[in-house]
DNA sequence: GGGAAATACTTAACATGTTAAGTGAATGCG
DNA sequence: CGCATTCACTTAACATGTTAAGTATTTCCC
């Protein structure tokens, strides 16, 4: 069997691994953790989402997400309320506290991203990630493939 | 702010997120996770490793192999004995179970990944793991290097 | 309009990720 | 030799990943 340290998944892992070990620590400094960051940005840029809809955009699974918004709900980071027309739904957005974290954690954040750029080469990044945007497209479209062939 | 949804470490997640959710229910129907099928796979190319060369391989931290190793030992998947010479040490090697058990996943797992080389095409694919590859590469220096400015 | 089915979450249960602390065994060295 | 330090793990504690089940609300449709 092929050298499994040299198989795709691995070598994704750790190439992400590599990259988030830059990250961890200035956000742990601010007691973030990547996901709670990666909702916060999300949040920044929406104003108020439903919870499946930050679930996507943030790329967490519904239980990790209902966790980490109860957590950051109690920390006055995030705010909430049921949407008058549905009741299911709970409407978030981030909290005047929640804007000002962000601001003091982005300056690292974006001085760690632009030397990561640079060592690696902008140009280079670009290629890299469009290689992975049309990898997961290829495989988006045989996983959903699967479920019409067989109904169980 | 950059768009999160375009920063590296969304689109490696994204990209590991693809290929893993094709290789999950294969391994699921034979009992394993992810790491511990990763597990499996060193020691079938190790004979017999130490629990720290071990983690290095599969790409674990230590407190996760502990946990797995222990569940793996008590479904006699692998085997383990302390080193003679240094009892601190504990040898691993995987049981003639636990080779077995690799038989029998191993041909659905090489058609998955057939199927995605195959997909993505198998240049573009090399290609990807050179630039992951050496995306690491460029971050390791970058991360090992602060540790000596600062003794804290 | 009333009950089955779908929807939007939340909880639960178990496995792993992550950091810190603990334990026992080897080493370094005065 | 003796003892502080280092080493190889293991435990602990908390957060997230993952799947299944639960709950409340809506929608579908007869």
């Amino acid at each position: 069997m092929r050298d499994f340290s040299r198989s795709l998944p691995m070598s994704l892992l750790r190439a992400r691994e590599a990259v988030m070990r830059q990250f961890r620590p200035s956000l742990r400094e601010h007691g973030l953790t990547e996901q709670q960051w990666r909702i916060l940005r999300a949040l920044a840029a929406i104003d108020t989402v439903e919870v499946t809809e930050l679930a996507r955009t943030a790329f967490l699974l519904g239980p990790s997400l209902s966790r980490i918004l109860r957590d950051l709900e109690a920390r006055n980071l995030i705010e909430r309320k049921t949407a008058k027309a549905d009741q299911r739904r709970s409407m978030v957005s981030i909290s005047e506290k929640g804007v000002k974290l962000m601001a003091s954690v982005a300056p690292s954040s974006e001085a760690i991203y632009a030397e990561i750029t640079r060592r690696f080469g902008a140009r280079k990044l670009v290629e890299l990630q469009e290689m992975l945007g049309e990898l997961e497209r290829n495989l988006a479209e045989l996983g959903a493939g699967e479920e019409a062939t067989a109904d169980e």
